[in-house]
DNA sequence: ATTATTTGTCAAAGATTTGTCACTTATTAA
DNA sequence: TTAATAAGTGACAAATCTTTGACAAATAAT
């Protein structure tokens, strides 16, 4: 288990570590102190989950968030100050994965910890892994089939790393819709139809494994 | 599932009711137009969810949020006039769940209201379950017969969902056909049991356990 | 500024599910 | 035992949903 925390207040920051450490036990984490410094480790690891103080020094925890969910899924749990601004505020819209407002009781925190990751895959999410005729790396947005690499643009990728990140599990159009487009997608019915044919195009002989929950939506699996 | 709708414009209260009556068809709602009612009947009732507008004749949206919070953590989604970025910081300072500026689209604001019930909604669906020979996971939509996934679509979902959260208990057939079908279905006698003739030829061996009733309905029992 | 790529829209075609119906079979009360 | 009512069934039709290609718009790259 591998966790981020992105916290400038060193004492909150070594709060959550010292609970975060002992409800995982053998968990790896990163602690780091401004938004750049937490988009460079990002970039280098793949973590189970991301801390993520929305006030900090220089880029905002809501532009890491934004820069994150270019790459990949990673669970992301906001902590929030008093006085936010608007565009931290609609974090939601960005696709995080839980609101935990400041100040906090660092118990609440942990608990919402342990339910986000009970959501994902909890498996270590770092190196090459394989599926079936696939082979990714999530941390390098990386997909290959047959030694050669499927090269995904930035929706086909939201797609299979929703779907990777939910094997076997129905994903509603909605959910989808909600995770890939954001809230505030009111688009055609048929975008999602389109792209999912796009990426199944690419995945050639394993574009059986998105498969059609008709009336519903679509669930990844072999 | 109960909602409480406080907005003193008439036709915007009436137009956010007709949007969540559709989306939750059997939702109880009720519509106030002031601060002091809605508090009377936040008092008297328990909400799943409270649509707040912030600006009010008397006492505002932010008072009533207040005293909602002295209560409890009833989910609360405000509604806040145009550029009123100051407002929303207050707001998520008393702790409500989202914000939504005017003017809104409905649809944005069943987005958020749905977002915000699955955010706070525990219930633990995941987990394989056993029932007889038949495995289910409730959280995937998933039966299993001697580890074969049975594919069921819609509607045989819907049944077997209602039957597994009612085992051993009659099920009339009204009653079957307002919780499958919803209220306004008014068809054809036979529907219902050409679905229970679909699901019990997928349920197999199994298919006993769909029990008849006559003249009643049907029973789920091994 | 031009070109390439990605993303979104749409309508027609193809699939699947769901509803209807006539008819058969089962159940039960008298 | 039978008449009356209820439930089951297969075949078909209707409704609904998904796929797809072609094209347009938006965005990024050169």
């Amino acid at each position: 288990m591998k966790f981020l925390i992105v916290e400038d207040d060193s004492d909150l920051n070594d709060i959550l570590y010292d609970y975060l450490k002992d409800t995982f036990k053998e968990a790896l984490i990163n602690q780091v102190y401004d938004g750049e410094t937490a988009l460079e480790l990002f970039h280098e690891n793949t973590y189970d989950l991301i801390l993520l103080d929305v006030m900090l020094p220089g880029i905002s925890g809501f532009d890491v968030c934004k820069e994150v969910r270019e790459s990949n899924n990673t669970p992301i749990i906001m902590l929030s100050a008093l006085s936010d601004d608007e565009n931290q505020i609609r974090g939601y819209d960005l696709g995080i994965d839980e609101f935990v407002k400041k100040p906090y009781s660092p118990k609440l925190v942990i608990k919402k910890v342990e339910a986000v990751l009970q959501r994902y895959d909890t498996t270590d999410n770092s190196g090459l892994k394989v599926y079936g005729l696939l082979k990714y790396d999530l941390a390098k947005c990386k997909v290959y089939r047959d030694f050669k690499e499927l090269d995904l643009n930035n929706k086909e990728w939201k797609l299979f790393n929703l779907f990777i990140h939910n094997k076997g599990i129905v994903l509603s159009r909605d959910t989808i819709l909600n995770k890939v487009w954001g809230y505030e997608y009111f688009g055609d019915e048929r975008t999602l139809d389109t792209h999912i044919k796009r990426l199944r195009k690419k995945l050639g002989d394993t574009s059986s494994y998105i498969k059609t929950v008709y009336r519903i939506g679509y669930k990844f699996e072999k």
